[in-house]
RNA sequence: GCCGGGGUGUUGGAAUAGGUAGACAAUGGGGACUUAAAAUCCCCUGGGCUUUUGGCCCGUGCGGGUUCGAGUCCCGCCCCCGGCACCA
C-alpha cells in the first residue's frame, strides 16, 4: 500500500506530516504503541491471574476453547471479544473472575497434516498453539494464561482417561459390536450426534454403516434428566434447548406383545395404543432376528433374503433421500393381536429402524399416513377405529389417513372412548393382561466414543487372554500416547502397529496382555475441560473438589450454535455423571449460555474458496485491536450474524480517535475555530445528565448482553462531550468535563481496554482504570428536569410540549389543550370541551386526547 | 411435515414494561475550514402529497382483531434462516 494513502486515512500516523497530529502531539493516537505497552504491563504484572478468594463473589466466564487449526479467524475474535467485554465489566464490578483459555488439541487435522506434509502431529499442534496464543495476546484478551489447558498433554489426558475409568466403574461404559457410522475419509467411526444428514460433521463425506466392536458411554441412562433439566436452564437460548429436546426425542407410548408362530412374542412400540383395533399387519426391521426364524425353510426364505440383502446394500444417503420408496415383503407368518384377537400378516419393511423402539411396528393404515400408503401399495386392509367429531369418516372416501384424535369405534370394550383417554385405558388393559406395558422411548442412542485414529487420548483398557477385558488401574495413568509414530492415510492406526504400546501386562495376573488401540472421541476431552480450569496444575487428580466447588458452575458460556447437540449435550451428561459421583457441586455445567452468530461477508460465511476471508492479523495491524473489538461489538447484537464491513471498521476507528482527542485535549478540547459550532442545546447540566444516563444505560446493556447498544450509548456520550468542548471556554465547567471524561473512559474500558488504560493514565488518576472500578450513576442526575410530552389526538401525534418532569396529569392536560395546534384542531371553546371523550396521560411521556366523532 | 428463531429506511441495526418508529452507525448529499486534498466540524438523508419559514397522508412481510393508542398483544396467512426428519 502507498504510504501517503494510508498515513492519515488508515490510522497509525506513521509518517504523517500534516494535520491535527502535528499541531498537538497529544492528538496522535498510535494504537500499536498503546496496545503493545499495555499488553506488556498486563503480562509483566500478571494482572489477570486469579486465585480463589472467598471474600469476593466469583464469576466464571468461559468461551468454547478453539481447535488449534493454526490461524485465528474473525469468528474466534468475535466470540472471545464478547467474553472479554463481560469479563472486564464483571471484574470492574468487584467479581473474582475466572476467564481461562486452552486448546482442544487432539483431532484429525493434525494427523492429516502429518500425512499431507510430513509434519509430526504433535509438532504441528504445538506450533499452531504457539502461533494462535500470540494472536490472542495481540487482541488484548484478559485471560489468566497461567491456567492454560492443552488436552493433548499427558497431564490433561490423564484426566480424560480417569474420567473414562470413573464412568466404567459407575457402569456407564460398555463395549458392543454394532453397526456404526463409518467415515471413509476420516477412517474412523462417528457418534450419531456427529453425523449430519448422513454426512460426517467435519469433512462432509457420506457416512457408511459398518459393524464394529466399539466402546460406548451410556448417555441414554441420563436421557430423562438431560431432557427434564432443560427446564432449569433459564439462561439458555430457546433454540439450543429445543434442539437438545428434539435430539433426545422422548416418546411416550406402549410396548405391545403380538404373538407369532410357536407363541413367539413380537413386541412392537407405539404411541397410538388407541388404534390397536385398527392394526391390519406388522412390519419388522430387516435386521430383526425373528425374521430369520420365521422364514427358515419356507417358500418365503429366498425372496425375503433377497429383499433384506437389497436393503442392506443401500447407503445412508439412499435411505434418507426424498425419493426413498417404502417397500416391504410378506414373511409368510401371522401374528395375533393380544387385544382384539385379530390375526394379521407379518411383513419386513425397509423403513423400520431396528435400533429404535423394538425394531417392529404395528401397521394402522387408517390412522397413520405412512401405513396408509404402505397398505394401499400392497393391498393390505384398512380399518377405521377412530372417528372424527361428526362421525363422517367413510373408508371408501378416504384418500389419506385420519391421524387426529377422535372417538374410538369398532374397538371392542373401548368403543366410544375419547382416543386420548383411550390410550391410557388400552395401556391398563395390556398391563392387567400381561400382554404389554406403558413404555417411554428415546431417539438418542448411546455415545460411541471409540475412534480408530492415532491423535487422541488412548482408551485405558487392557485385553488379557486369561482375565478378559480389564480397565487400566488408575495409578497407572496416564496411558501415554507414544509420539513420533508414522501416520498413514490407510489401514490400522499407528498405535495398533506399535509393539511397545500394544504389548503390556495384565494388571490382574501379570501375564502378557494387549492394550486397546483405539483412542477417544475428542468430544470426551472437551466434555470436562471447564472443571480442569479450576485447578489446572493438579497432578494428582483431574480436578480438586475444593477448586470446582469454588468456581463451578460456569456462569456464562459463549460459543457457536454448531455445538448445540454434540459438545453441549456431552458436557451436560458428563457433568451429571460427575455430580452423581459427588465430585462436582452442580448437575448442570453452564448456568447461562450465549450462542454468538457467525461473521459473514457479502452475506456468506467466510471461506478461502469464496475469497471473502478477513484476516485478524491484517485488520488489527491496520487499525489496532481496540478498533476491531469496538466494531465487532457495535455492528450487531452478539447472538446474531455479523456482516463484516470495512466501512464499519473505519467508523469505529473514527470513534476511538475522537475519544482520544476529546480526552487528551485540554478543557478547550478541539481548539475551536470559527467553523466549530457546537450545535443546539448543549449545557453543563446536559453534559452531566448524559454522563449519568450513559452509566445507567451501559451498565444495563452489559447485564443483558446488549453490547451493540452499549457502544452506541458510548458514542452518544462522546458526541455530546465533543459538542460541549466546542462551547466558548467560559461556558464550560472543567469539573463537569472531567467527570464526563472519566465516566466515558471507564465505560469504554471493557470494549477498548488498551486505549482506556492509556487515557486513564493520561488523565492523571492514580491506579489503572480497572482498579478505579465501575462508575455509579446518580438517579437524580439521570432524570430530565423538563420533558417533552407528546400530545396525541385520537392516537395521532399532533404536537409536543415541554413540561416540568413529574407534572400532574391535570397540569399536563391543561397545557396540552392550551397549545396552539391542539386548540386549533379542537375548534373554538366552549363546544370544544364537550367533544372530548376522555384524556389519557402517561406520566412525562404522552397525552392522548380522545374526541368524539 | 415437526420444532426453534426471524421479517423495521439504501445498509448494519435501535425501540428493555402496549405509549414520539427509525437511536447509534454506514452510505449518499450539502456546507465550513484549506492554495488543494486528507483529517475535522456543522446540516440534511423512509415514501408520498401540499396552498411550502407551515401542514397533511402513508409506512415495521400480508389480511383481520383487541385497545384511547400496536413494530410490540390475539387470530389467520406468506416468506426467510437454523435444527430434526420414515423415530412408529
Amino acid at each position: 500500500m502507498n504510504k501517503h494513502d494510508s498515513c492519515c486515512a488508515g490510522g497509525t500516523g506513521d509518517g504523517c506530516i500534516s494535520g491535527a497530529a502535528s499541531r498537538n502531539g497529544n492528538y496522535d493516537y498510535e494504537p500499536k504503541q498503546v496496545e503493545a505497552k499495555w499488553q506488556g504491563i498486563w503480562r509483566d504484572n500478571e494482572t489477570y491471574v486469579v486465585t480463589e478468594d472467598p471474600l469476593k463473589p466469583k464469576y466464571y466466564l468461559l468461551e468454547m476453547f478453539p481447535y488449534p487449526s493454526g490461524e485465528l479467524h474473525v469468528g474466534h475474535v468475535r466470540n472471545y471479544t464478547i467474553g472479554d467485554v463481560i469479563t472486564r465489566y464483571k471484574r470492574a464490578r468487584g467479581y473474582n473472575v475466572l476467564h481461562p483459555m486452552g486448546w482442544d488439541s487432539f483431532g484429525l487435522p493434525a494427523e492429516n497434516a502429518a500425512i499431507d506434509r510430513g509434519i509430526r502431529p504433535d509438532k504441528w499442534t504445538w506450533d499452531n498453539i504457539a502461533h494462535m496464543r500470540e494472536q490472542l495476546k495481540m487482541i488484548g484478551f484478559s485471560y489468566d494464561w497461567s491456567r492454560e489447558v492443552t488436552t493433548a498433554f499427558p497431564e490433561y489426558y490423564k484426566g480424560t482417561q480417569w474420567l473414562f475409568l470413573l464412568l466404567y466403574e459407575r457402569g456407564l461404559v460398555y463395549k458392543k459390536t454394532a453397526p456404526a457410522n463409518w467415515c471413509p475419509k476420516c477412517h474412523t467411526v462417528l457418534a450419531n450426534e456427529q453425523v449430519e444428514q448422513g454426512k460426517c460433521w467435519r469433512c462432509d463425506s457420506l457416512v457408511e454403516r459398518r459393524s464394529m466392536d466399539q466402546w460406548f458411554f451410556k448417555i441414554t441412562d441420563y436421557a430423562e434428566r438431560l431432557l427434564a433439566d432443560l427446564d432449569k436452564l433459564d439462561g439458555w437460548p430457546e433454540h439450543v434447548k429445543a434442539m437438545q429436546a428434539n435430539w433426545i426425542g422422548k416418546s411416550e407410548g406402549a410396548e405391545i406383545d403380538f404373538v407369532g408362530p410357536n407363541d413367539e412374542k413380537i413386541p412392537v412400540f407405539t404411541t397410538r395404543q388407541d388404534t390397536i383395533y385398527g392394526v391390519t399387519y406388522l412390519v419388522l426391521a430387516p435386521e430383526h432376528p425373528l425374521v430369520e426364524k420365521f422364514i427358515q425353510g419356507t417358500e418365503y426364505e429366498a425372496p425375503v433374503r433377497a429383499f433384506i440383502d437389497k436393503v442392506s446394500k443401500m447407503s445412508e444417503i439412499d435411505r434418507t433421500a426424498e425419493t426413498f420408496e417404502k417397500e416391504g415383503i410378506f414373511t409368510g407368518v401371522y401374528a395375533t393381536n393380544p387385544v382384539s384377537g385379530d390375526k394379521v400378516p407379518v411383513w419386513v419393511g425397509n423403513y423400520v429402524i431396528y435400533e429404535y423402539g423394538t425394531g417392529a411396528v404395528m401397521g394402522v393404515p387408517g390412522h397413520d399416513e405412512r401405513d396408509f400408503h404402505f397398505a394401499k401399495k400392497y393391498g393390505l386392509p384398512i380399518k377405521i377405529v377412530i372417528q372424527n367429531e361428526d362421525q363422517s369418516l367413510r373408508l371408501e372416501e378416504m384418500d389419506t389417513a385420519y391421524v387426529d384424535p377422535g372417538i374410538m369405534v369398532a374397538s371392542g370394550p373401548f368403543t366410544g372412548l375419547d382416543s386420548e383417554a383411550g390410550r391410557a385405558q388400552v395401556t391398563r388393559f395390556l398391563e392387567e393382561n400381561g400382554t404389554g406395558r406403558g413404555k417411554i422411548t428415546y431417539k438418542m442412542r448411546d455415545w460411541l466414543i471409540s475412534r480408530q485414529r492415532y491423535w487422541g487420548a488412548p482408551i485405558p483398557m487392557i485385553y488379557c487372554p486369561k482375565c478378559g477385558t480389564l480397565p487400566v488401574p488408575k495409578e497407572d495413568l496416564p496411558v501415554v500416547l507414544p509420539l513420533g509414530l508414522q501416520v498413514a492415510p490407510e489401514g490400522p492406526s499407528p498405535l495398533a502397529r506399535h509393539e511397545a504400546f500394544v504389548n503390556t501386562t495384565c494388571p490382574v495376573c501379570g501375564e502378557a496382555a494387549k492394550r486397546e488401540t483405539d483412542t477417544m472421541d475428542t468430544f470426551v476431552c472437551s466434555s470436562w475441560y471447564f472443571f480442569r480450569y479450576a485447578g489446572p496444575h493438579n497432578t494428582d487428580e483431574a480436578f480438586a473438589k475444593a477448586d470446582v466447588d469454588y468456581w463451578c458452575p460456569v456462569d456464562l458460556y459463549i460459543g457457536g450454535v454448531e455445538h448445540a447437540v454434540m459438545h453441549l449435550l456431552y458436557a451436560r451428561f458428563i457433568t451429571k455423571a460427575l455430580y452423581d459421583a459427588g465430585l462436582v457441586p452442580a448437575d448442570e455445567p453452564f448456568t447461562k449460555m450465549l450462542t454468538q452468530g457467525m461473521v459473514v461477508r457479502d452475506g456468506a460465511k467466510m471461506s478461502k474458496s469464496k475469497g471473502n476471508v478477513v484476516s485478524p492479523d491484517e485488520i488489527v495491524g491496520k487499525f489496532g485491536a481496540d478498533v476491531v473489538r469496538v466494531f465487532m461489538m457495535f455492528a450487531a447484537p452478539p447472538e446474531r450474524d455479523l456482516e463484516w464491513s470495512d466501512r464499519g471498521v473505519e467508523g469505529a476507528n473514527r470513534f476511538l480517535r475522537r475519544v482520544w482527542r476529546q480526552v487528551t485535549g485540554g478543557p478547550d478540547g478541539e481548539q475551536p475555530e470559527v467553523n466549530d459550532a457546537p450545535g443546539e442545546g448543549i449545557s453543563t447540566e446536559g453534559l452531566l445528565r448524559i454522563t449519568h444516563q450513559s452509566i445507567k444505560k451501559v451498565t444495563e446493556d452489559l447485564e443483558r448482553l446488549a453490547l451493540n447498544t452499549a457502544v452506541s450509548q458510548l458514542m452518544e456520550l462522546s458526541n455530546y462531550i465533543g459538542r460541549y468542548q466546542r462551547l466558548p471556554g467560559t461556558s464550560q465547567s472543567p469539573e463537569a468535563l472531567d467527570e464526563a471524561k472519566a465516566a466515558l473512559v471507564k465505560l469504554l474500558a471493557p470494549f477498548a481496554p488498551h486505549i482506556a488504560h492509556e487515557l486513564w493514565e493520561r488523565l492523571g488518576y492514580d491506579g489503572t482504570v480497572e482498579e478505579a472500578g465501575w462508575p455509579e450513576y446518580d438517579p437524580d442526575m439521570v432524570a430530565e428536569r423538563t420533558v417533552t410530552v407528546v400530545v396525541q389526538v385520537n392516537g395521532k401525534v399532533r404536537d409536543r410540549i415541554q413540561v416540568e418532569a413529574g407534572s400532574s396529569d391535570e397540569e399536563v392536560t391543561e397545557k396540552a389543550l392550551a397549545s396552539d395546534r391542539i386548540a386549533k384542531l379542537l375548534g373554538e371553546a366552549p363546544e370544544a370541551k364537550d367533544k372530548i371523550a376522555k384524556v389519557i396521560v402517561v406520566k412525562d411521556k404522552l397525552v392522548n386526547i380522545v374526541i368524539k366523532r
